[in-house]
DNA sequence: CCCGATTGGTTGCGATTTGCAACTCTTCGG
DNA sequence: CCGAAGAGTTGCAAATCGCAACCAATCGGG
């Protein structure tokens, strides 16, 4: 089942490490929860859209839910699709360092009082910054 | 060339946004850095591996690097590369917590001290923990 | 200096996965 | 009751992936 079974990394990539479960959950975390909304946030293919929304729900990342007035489904992120924000806020900050020209404009993530929010970085209990030089993974 | 050309996230999924990609990068971050090192590591075909290579390295996360004593290639992070740090360790922490049973075993990143990296939390200056629902992305 | 092993790929080809368009079935609004 | 959305499903064609075989350049030992 599992790509690499004793790392952490690669069942994470094997269960949403792909470019249309990312920014599924990306438009789910913005407010997104009809299958057209999916559809139309992302652009991605009908039949790969109700592919992804299966296999995200299988894997308790998104559930469905009866909408409050009626019958038709939404989907919204379950207590683990909502923790992968770090994730999220991570890809997205480092896109705004790497991905963009110099003083070319893109949105930014705010928090409820419109203060940008800092950038996330790996620290030791101490607070001193990590890398991947500094750190091991120890089995 | 971009999905969704104002989204820092879509961007980065689109360079990065793959299961090989970011287990190259897991891989290169925890010392490979031959061609065989990574094929051997991630079980990858051997085409696929050179043709992720050659694109991470177009995009600036990757760079071949002469050895010093001697021809042979060698693959190394740039500083581009070296800065998705921050994506593996929250990618890993989110697999730790929800893609093992409880009490599964696992591998865990620990820096020079052998202490425990400390979960990363996106917090708003004040240092008060964000969620999804308590941030929003301004354009 | 020569030969076999190793490294770092490339090529061909069959198996999967994607993307697109069209079609269906249900539900919502008036 | 009718027409328009919403939520998928189905049928292909095209793009990707994975495997195995092949190849050229090193490296390492005798």
């Amino acid at each position: 089942m599992w790509t690499d079974p004793s790392c952490p990394v690669a069942r994470t990539v094997d269960l949403i490490g792909d470019r249309w479960s990312l920014l599924i959950i990306r438009d789910a975390m913005d407010g997104a929860r009809s299958f057209t909304d999916f559809q139309q946030r992302t652009g991605i293919a009908r039949n790969i859209l109700a592919d992804r929304l299966r296999k995200l729900a299988a894997h308790d990342v998104l559930e469905q839910v009866e909408a409050p007035s009626g019958k038709r489904r939404q989907y919204a992120l379950t207590a683990a699709g909502r923790d992968l924000f770090a994730v999220i806020v991570t890809l997205r900050q480092w896109g705004e360092r790497h991905a963009f020209e110099a003083g070319e404009p893109h949105s930014v993530l705010v928090d409820e009082r419109g203060a940008v929010v800092p950038t996330l970085v790996p620290t030791a209990p101490d607070g001193a910054p990590l890398t991947s030089e500094t750190t091991v993974v120890r089995k």
